[in-house]
DNA sequence: TATTTTGAACTGACTGGTCAGTACAAAAGA
DNA sequence: TCTTTTGTACTGACCAGTCAGTTCAAAATA
């Protein structure tokens, strides 16, 4: 169970990222087993040894993409705090995070994006348990700045964490859909100008 | 053309009615003309001979949606500019007219941030003409706020009118689908204090 | 007024193609 | 030897789009 896993592992790798890209192009439904098995270089027989059905590959694919997610969000939160930084320090570490996450996997971030919000669908709960650990790196580190007086206490934490990642999650897929002139500096500057309320006045 | 189109206007806007709550549940591949039409109270026949073909009438759903939209956030500059308001204050009414028009037309909504980012699509083209109309209205009033001296000169205009506009996008969608107890006016308040800078201090 | 005609709007059974999932024998690792 | 992968062929369900036929209100005619 794990030196033969090795291989299978490798077979699963490849599987993902086939179907990540073409997934993210084109929707679930749209893409075909038989299509995903030809972009991996595979027989479509493998995909099926290694996952039941179209659908559990998808669900297992959300899970591993967000994990890698939430675990370099929580990277940077971790790291800001070791070197003895602001929690508003924080949030902007998280910021830079995110985007980078989103430059590195921008298919994963656009097929992410596309199922959250649907109703009715399979993976439906899948989809719950993993945007919730997500969004909760990000309301832990404003409870805690709240606490040490960094950021005032009336803020509305969940729904002030939402619109964060919206913003950087709306912001970075625009940046790549439609200004991928732009380097992710200009980007990251823009949104931390915005965090840090430096858009008003002069 | 005036007596006779009523009929079939009325059968179009059944349509999109149906097909709108549909493809927003399900996606675009995964709702059959079958179920829309069921949906929609009409023969599926009806459906083609309003509309060239599936891609078609979700093309002209998404124009007339987006229509809607782009008109109300315009509206809602227009209104505060008479009334002698501030560029600012007409940023905080368009995030208003926003989560208004998010709150009355939710599926539309869902449908529009599940599909914009998608390439290779058939109505890519379509989404890019539609996209470009409703962000250049928030990007007029952020040039026109920095030309009055009301936002820092620095600001990068359209990255933060993207930023912007995600903000809105996602907090509103999350609201919707995981904090649907909250009131439009904590929401909008938890984003007004965003975009004016009262976040961080006291 | 009573009748016939017209044509836009609508209907729903049908077709041809597509695709998820299965089967399985043989080959390739490890 | 045991696990994993291959390749090909197959099935049955599903679905976009078609088309011959129906409906019906309003216009034309008598």
């Amino acid at each position: 169970m794990d030196s033969s896993s090795t291989r299978r592992q490798a077979t699963r790798q490849k599987l993902y990222e086939a179907a990540v890209t073409l997934i993210a192009e084109q929707g679930f439904s749209a893409t075909t087993v038989d299509e995903i098995a030809e972009r991996a270089g595979v027989a479509k027989g493998t995909v099926y040894y290694n996952f039941k059905s179209k659908t559990e590959l998808f669900e297992e694919l959300l899970r591993h993409g967000v994990g890698l997610l939430t675990a370099s969000l929580q990277a940077a939160a971790d790291e800001t705090a070791e070197r003895g930084g602001t929690k508003v320090e924080a949030l902007d570490a998280m910021i830079r995070a995110g985007l980078d996450f989103i430059h590195r996997y921008p298919a994963f971030t656009q097929l992410y994006v596309a199922e959250l919000w649907r109703t009715n669908r399979a993976w439906q709960s899948t989809l719950l348990v993993v945007r919730r650990e997500a969004v909760a790196v990000v309301e832990t580190v404003l409870r805690d700045a709240v606490a040490e007086g960094e950021l005032s206490e009336e803020i509305d934490i969940p729904l002030t964490a939402a619109a964060l990642v919206g913003m950087v999650l709306v912001a970075a897929l625009d940046w790549q859909a439609f200004q991928s002139e732009r380097s992710l500096d200009d980007v990251h500057a823009a949104l931390s100008r915005l965090l840090h309320g430096r858009v008003s006045g002069r």
